[in-house]
DNA sequence: GTGAAAGCGCTAACAT
DNA sequence: ATGTTAGCGCTTTCAC
């Protein structure tokens, strides 16, 4: 049984396969009684244009490649999850790859979504990612890119991102404004432009306040591991730190209760703020005050860029770059004004 | 330029186009003096074989569809991530829909992939979905289908899901043998299987212990809104139950929260257990008793039970289930024993 | 308004 | 060991 073709519906019809091909993009140089008779026994029949055969005349697939350097992560779901309404309000499909912040594996993606000849690739970097070559071959194939997030610093491509500094420096300015003053930054390595950007707006904050910037209160420490090692040592420091401005949620989260259980009050003593408003930062007690990503709009304007790239709508000749605002969401773990 | 062809090297090498062929892929039939000057000039002039002209010859894309309800959660990232690893492997292209719990969205969901003709679907239903006959339509098609989790009830596949049943069984075994005798349940519609096999599990544990089973004490509260709301009822009956066995670990945390700031103490008064294993149980106050749900084994058995039906490997001839194991997490949300 | 024919890139009988 | 041919399902000139 398997799938009706066009032929087929030609044979019964006793029409040429052109015919019918036409009649079913309603091509008006077909008569409304044919084309009627056409769709309605395609109708009937259940006929489905392979699109493969489709696809391999136009050599365009509609189909858009995304990379992720990790899937059970708020931040990066509520992007693909922008990503997926968009691309499917567009009638493109979406074919999947997951680095799990890995290289090799990012590699390996890569070169899946150019054997597939997608369209398009939406991209976000592993963070053990140091050779640019793979990416830097989807363009050598004429393929369009558009990084996001954490983009890669060695192409120069199309990227949308968020605006990091201008995030840090709101949410340490609020820190400073409800009187904290020796606040310690938990960031990520420096090579990251996201984690370097924030330490920019967060040393900025500091200085349009006239505060020292202590060496010793900024450190590496975006994991959960990192997180139990580091802030105790910080703790220890004299005289304590009285906030905490965390890379991401979790680490937030882990500060905040590392603090609570050496006997500071959260946020009589000490202020925390993570970054992302994940689920968690309402089920921590307090409530965690955080830097909103609008995840959901960069995925959203990530496809529509890329899209607008594959059907040559965005013209301009170098790099196009979007920037995501963000938005400090000030909950319990801050003091109040 | 674009992307050269087979037939192009045969150009150039002053060969067929099938010996070019062959040659590609090592056919015994072919010298290894030809077969070595083929894949050099291919390699050299990155020749990339056209997938699509391959999968129209055979009419097989090595594409797996996958529709999740929701990718902003924990669980069906995780799984998502399984399914991604094991398709990886596997050689399989993952074509990703997201009905965002939309039965409407499901539907087209399912009309996209089949549109570009996957070998096989993964499919979790929507909360929504009332109507079977999208998933009808793919079985009508010869397309493989593997449920998990949220299966459908109203269709005869292969699927599969967690133990629920025995998951709850043990979790509220738990909570009696830590001292808990009024033990509500905050579950979810009984038309969900996962939601009535948990709340038999539930139940069946009172019964082996001999406790009633109080009806006020079950109720539907699968949501943050609907915990806010039905959480502060439950608190209010005589006498105020002693342990919260909840459907997810967001509700958990949530009643959780609402019991704290209504005075009660966590476990001392109440016992609070969620269910997912998530990454808030480790940021909430106290941490939280969970029952993980082994996602990522979830996703690979899934994608490994489909690709046997396509490869033909899994003979059987009626449905096949299988079970994935729950554990129990014991954190400090619970008493000990 | 409709049909015939060619071709997208590849593979696999069937020759030789 | 290599070449010829046909065909996967579709679209699109070019005829008539």
């Amino acid at each position: 049984m398997g799938q009706i073709t066009l032929k087929d519906i030609a044979k019964a019809l006793n029409l040429s396969p052109s015919t019918v091909s036409r009649a079913m993009q309603n091509h008006p140089a077909i008569s409304p009684g044919t084309r009627r008779i056409v769709q309605e026994y395609a109708e009937e029949h259940k006929y489905k244009p392979n699109t493969l055969a489709m696809q391999l005349r136009t050599n365009r697939n509609n189909t858009i490649g995304v990379i992720v350097p990790e899937i059970v992560h708020y931040f990066f779901s509520t992007v693909l999850s922008g990503i997926q309404q968009e691309a499917e309000n567009e009638g493109y499909n979406l074919l999947f790859c997951h680095s799990n912040e890995d290289y090799e594996r990012e590699v390996r993606s890569v070169k899946t979504l150019l054997d597939a000849r997608v369209c398009g690739i939406l991209a976000s970097q592993s963070k053990t990612t140091n050779h640019f070559q793979h990416f830097q071959e989807i363009i050598d194939n004429d393929v369009h890119l558009v990084f996001f997030d954490r983009i890669c610093t060695g192409i120069n491509t199309d990227k949308v991102v968020i605006d990091d500094y201008a995030g840090a420096l709101h949410a340490v300015d609020h820190l400073i404004q409800t009187g904290c003053s020796r606040i310690a930054f938990l960031g990520s390595s420096p090579s990251m432009p996201i984690a370097n950007n924030r330490r920019m707006g967060y040393e900025d904050a500091l200085r349009r306040h006239k505060l020292p910037i202590d060496k010793r209160l900024s450190r590496i420490c975006d994991t959960v591991e990192l997180a139990r090692a580091v802030v105790p040592e910080m703790l220890q420091l004299d005289p304590v730190p009285d906030a905490f401005f965390c890379i991401n949620d979790e680490v937030a989260a882990y500060a905040m209760q590392i603090a609570k259980s050496a006997g500071f009050r959260v946020p009589e003593d000490i202020s925390v703020c993570g970054f992302t408003n994940s689920y968690i930062t309402d089920v921590t007690d307090p409530t965690l005050t955080t830097v909103d990503q609008h995840g959901f709009e960069m995925g959203q304007v990530a496809v529509r860029l890329l899209i607008n790239r594959i059907t040559g709508k965005e013209t301009k000749q170098g790099v196009v770059s979007r920037l995501i605002k963000t938005e400090l969401v000030v909950k319990n773990s801050t003091r109040s004004l």
